[in-house]
DNA sequence: ATTACATTATATTAATACGTATTATATTGA
DNA sequence: TCAATATAATACGTATTAATATAATGTAAT
């Protein structure tokens, strides 16, 4: 159990829709590759679509969602564009669910 | 950043798609209250309902969803349907959400 | 036992909206 | 003019939610 102090339910529902807005933007599996991808490090567009294999159209309209619900900046050099985490909020939350789904715990000897 | 060690993209694939059905079931504010009220403690349904304020056949029909997703137990005690989370994972998000979205910081002097 | 009531779950439907893939085209910079 | 990225337009299927009604289970009283 985790403890949390009490709020009042307008509160409540308020805090409720500004994190499901987030979560929403993470469940897909294209746009959660590639935040845990651009978590790494800053990468730009070329370097995603190598790394995850998702066609170049998908991938900007995927990285446009990240963009619109404040997930991530961008910065041109050039030709490319690159894009890097921007919300601390978004990459908490990466890094639970890294650890919760993508962490291999060593086995323990039993004793 | 945050470090997460390199895995092949099947993997990954496989993973985020395990993720993105755990958070697209977080992805309501109902069942996120749902969940945050039960992570406080076992919760019968009229306990949630007066709770939360989600009225019965809505509230039922949720928690079935929490639980074809594992993420809630159940245990009758006569008339009442107690729930309790059965997933250690969501705990872990419920968690860090709370934190990232619900907790108010103190905020500290300058200097 | 039967009745009645409280608690919770299920079924059904209607309305709406959403997500995604695809193809094509536009923009920007070297 | 080519490479990198974004946008637009469309089309398809399907998911989401609320609402209403009804069923199932348990308890208590008669």
């Amino acid at each position: 159990m985790v403890t949390m102090v009490d709020i009042d339910l307008d509160t409540m529902r308020t805090s409720a829709a500004r994190t499901c807005s987030m979560l929403k933007t993470l469940s897909n599996p294209d746009r959660l590759l590639l935040l845990c991808q651009i978590s790494q490090g800053e990468s730009c567009v070329s370097d995603l679509e190598d790394a995850l294999d998702i066609h170049q159209p998908t991938l900007s309209q995927q990285l446009g969602v990240l963009r619109d619900e404040g997930l991530v900046d961008t910065r041109r050099d050039g030709k490319f564009i690159y894009y890097s985490i921007a919300s601390k909020q978004a990459l908490a939350v990466m890094q639970v669910l890294y650890e919760q789904f993508c962490e291999v715990k060593p086995k323990r000897a039993k004793g």
